[in-house]
DNA sequence: GTTTAATTTAAACGAGTGTTTAAATTATTT
DNA sequence: AAATAATTTAAACACTCGTTTAAATTAAAC
């Protein structure tokens, strides 16, 4: 039933990379399946299409991350004590980082497709993860909401996408920075390094009370 | 030399709509041309070629935000105190919103267009606004770090981009976002509700505390 | 009014796209 | 080993894209 090499994981291992890099629209089958050292009809033939293709890889991450982030928030609401915003956040940095354990540089692959999906496919994919992922986002949600609740939900859920756009759009460009970096200060930041300085900025943002 | 409605004007018009709603890449020439109702030769008559034109499209806006953003900066260094990372921000609003005077819905356009191409054009809208508009970019740079003195300048260099994904990400799904906080909460927000939103949470993760 | 330049137009070009087809090949099952 | 199913392959299909061409039209200059 399977072939040598899994001609399914070979396409996904491709496509992810060069989808993150220059987007989906921009990424054509042909490029895809020459990176990957497959016939291009093995695409349709494997996922039916080229949006299927797409969902497919976002949901290989999705599916590792979600959970992951999701027992985070279990392990802080069973604590004694409200955990703070930055506690929140910072428990997400684990689930990122194990990403880099699937696959290499997973954890940047994983934001920036995050970062184009939003961007590219007219709230598609919104759709697709609010309604395959709902609960674990729930979760998020409340357990933020829970150490801030000086803030209305409203003014909350434009927050938390001020939020969504600061983390997804550095990442997405998180490599022309460093290197900008690198050259114009000496600094020299991984993408865990990048994620622990943009918490702090996040959680001052969310949490800042709200003017009238 | 001129014809009788201006037909670079109703290109520009028409396609700096698609660009914003839709993405540059996403947009052909065709449904351009069929909207401002010219012949499609006429794009790459006027403008040589779409590439040109997207040019264009982004230099009509620049030309007139930047030097206004410029004075805004200027304004407020030749006042007698150091004014808040909040006045700093708040003073690019006037800006924004005078765009809507030049045409209609030209903030929330020229915001989406500044989002689309900071993500799309991988790196080459970031060298196109740094070498046509650098001294602006720096008037700004150096009024903000001036209001917040305690931030080192390679960590101010992370939080202005931080800043620049938050208000870029943000109004490329601003109608999204609208839509869905309309049918969430009631809310109906306009481009200049959304922006004053924004700047309190940007200016709090701007000048939060380096850690350690 | 005639000549010259600028602009508009319809048509085609060449290249690239996702997808489908049917035959060839490989793997699995009986 | 034979039969059946799953997969791979090369080729073509139908379509869209940005761009170019050369003729038709309109505007400007003399």
């Amino acid at each position: 039933m399977a072939s040598r090499s899994d001609t399914k994981t070979r396409i996904l291992d491709a496509a992810e990379k060069l989808f993150a890099e220059r987007g989906f629209s921009e990424t054509s089958l042909r490029l895809i399946t020459s990176k990957a050292e497959v016939n291009l009809a093995s695409v349709n033939y494997h996922f039916g299409s080229k949006k299927e293709l797409i969902r497919a890889v976002l949901a290989r991450y999705l599916d590792v991350f979600m959970p992951a982030a999701s027992n985070q928030m279990n392990h802080l609401h069973s604590a004694p004590v409200q955990s703070t915003l930055e506690e929140i956040l910072s428990s997400l940095v684990d689930p990122l980082l194990d990403l880099n354990a699937l696959r290499a540089e997973g954890t940047t692959i994983f934001l920036q497709l995050l970062g184009r999906g939003y961007i590219e496919s007219q709230g598609h994919l919104r759709w697709f993860i609010t309604t395959h992922y709902g609960q674990h986002l729930n979760a998020f949600v409340k357990a933020v909401s829970a150490s801030a609740p000086h803030i209305p939900s409203a003014e909350m859920f434009w927050r938390l996408h001020f939020t969504l756009g600061t983390i997804v759009f550095t990442m997405a460009s998180a490599d022309a920075l460093n290197d900008i970096a690198a050259a114009e200060f000496g600094e020299h930041n991984d993408i865990e390094a990048v994620i622990r300085k943009v918490i702090p900025y996040m959680a001052a943002g969310i949490s800042v009370p709200v003017e009238n």
